[in-house]
DNA sequence: AAAGAAATAAGCCGTTTGGCGTATTTTTAC
DNA sequence: GTAAAAATACGCCAAACGGCTTATTTCTTT
């Protein structure tokens, strides 16, 4: 029996993962909790627990600092964050803390239990575009963030996407080719990415875009 | 339809995937190739694909070494490795390649399949033991430390100050004014750079720069 | 159904870049 | 004190880029 407990603060949702677990017999929910505070005094009456799934966003206090003393004191307990959200910090700080697993909470019933056994078989589990995050977190080691609450000038699908070609190095002919595109739209689409960004070169443009978080 | 290519040297393994994806009626095989060279040679052709199915240990050029040159150039096209071994080395080599997932050789075929849809999407696979690395890759920053082994080219004191100016976005004409030359004396640093980079535009160049960690 | 945004595409024109050869002067190293 | 490396500079040419205008098509959203 894996003994799993439940921190999400709210009911209806916490209701909804009771449910969807019911269905595999080898589970049982031990006990859940409102909040990390909860969560921590939970344990400390009883740490017999093999796994936690853990809400990020919760009063008092967060999923990610539960994680980090959870995870000191009783380090063979894993923890798998469940959150609608999927930002760069919460992913890398979730990490950080020592999360072994990280689901979007639209996961269906099937995958969040072959994630539960997977990490109790020792390794992690990540939604699809959470794996996305971290390759691109190990790629580009960035995570010293300073929150910049200026607003971020938003480009279009397109415009991302030849940002992204354009920051490889290719010229406007490669990328047309590549997206199956004119290179007069290329040159469009890179027009109108300079008129956004105020820039007036390819390098100028790749510097707004990181300032941007574009890339 | 979902245009795939599979690289794997070993005959029966490549028989094996077929036949794994055989059951999947939205995916077509539309090549083979043995190693990194036959699959360059194949895009060189057409590079109307979707995605590559990549093996790692492979004769006359590796499935990093391909995915590296193949993410340069077709940037949208995916590359998932698969790969019996997974040391951190090639793990880590494989994400700084631009893999977009890493999947083990004994995946069954329907998570390879899944793999293809979610990568597709914009996401990241990875088999549970992979995304345990790189979790833990991204806990412990060594990696950048230790895997840079390779010898780092090196630029004069004028060619790094040229290269500093062209970091900001700046054109011939402009660093030629702030050092006080002629524009000739730039182009011709610029060139010697591009040289010695082994760069082609001044995109190029920065990536090869940061790199060699000259900037 | 209409309005608005996004994506597509072509043409024009001047500027900039990248690649090549050549050549002189200055600095550094042996 | 000479050889090698670095820095300076010019010219030529084709390719690529950046800016501007115009126009059609395809999605969204209301």
């Amino acid at each position: 029996m894996i003994k799993v407990i439940l921190v999400e603060d709210n009911f209806f949702l916490q209701k909804a993962l009771e449910e969807k677990l019911s269905n595999f017999s080898d589970i049982v929910i031990k006990d859940s909790a409102q909040n990390g505070e909860e969560a921590i005094a939970i344990l400390e009456e009883n740490h017999v627990v093999d796994l936690i799934l853990m809400d990020i966003e919760m009063p008092v206090m967060n999923g990610i600092k539960a994680t980090e003393i959870i995870k000191t004191k009783y380090p063979q307990i894993k923890i798998v964050m469940i959150t609608v959200f999927d930002n760069d910090d919460n992913v890398f700080n979730a990490i950080k803390a020592g999360a072994d697993g990280y689901l979007l909470k639209e996961t269906k019933a099937e995958k969040i239990y072959e994630a539960i056994i997977e990490t109790l078989a020792g390794g992690a589990a990540m939604s699809p575009s959470i794996a996305m995050k971290t390759l691109k977190l190990l790629k580009n080691p960035i995570p010293f963030e300073t929150a910049n609450e200026t607003e971020l000038v938003e480009l279009s699908t397109r415009e991302i996407e030849v940002l992204e070609h354009l920051s490889k190095g290719l010229k406007n002919k490669d990328i047309a080719d590549n997206l199956f595109l004119s290179t007069s739209t290329v040159k469009k689409h890179i027009e109108n990415i300079y008129r956004k960004l105020q820039a007036h070169n390819r390098i100028e443009m790749l510097q707004k875009a990181k300032q941007n978080k574009l890339i």
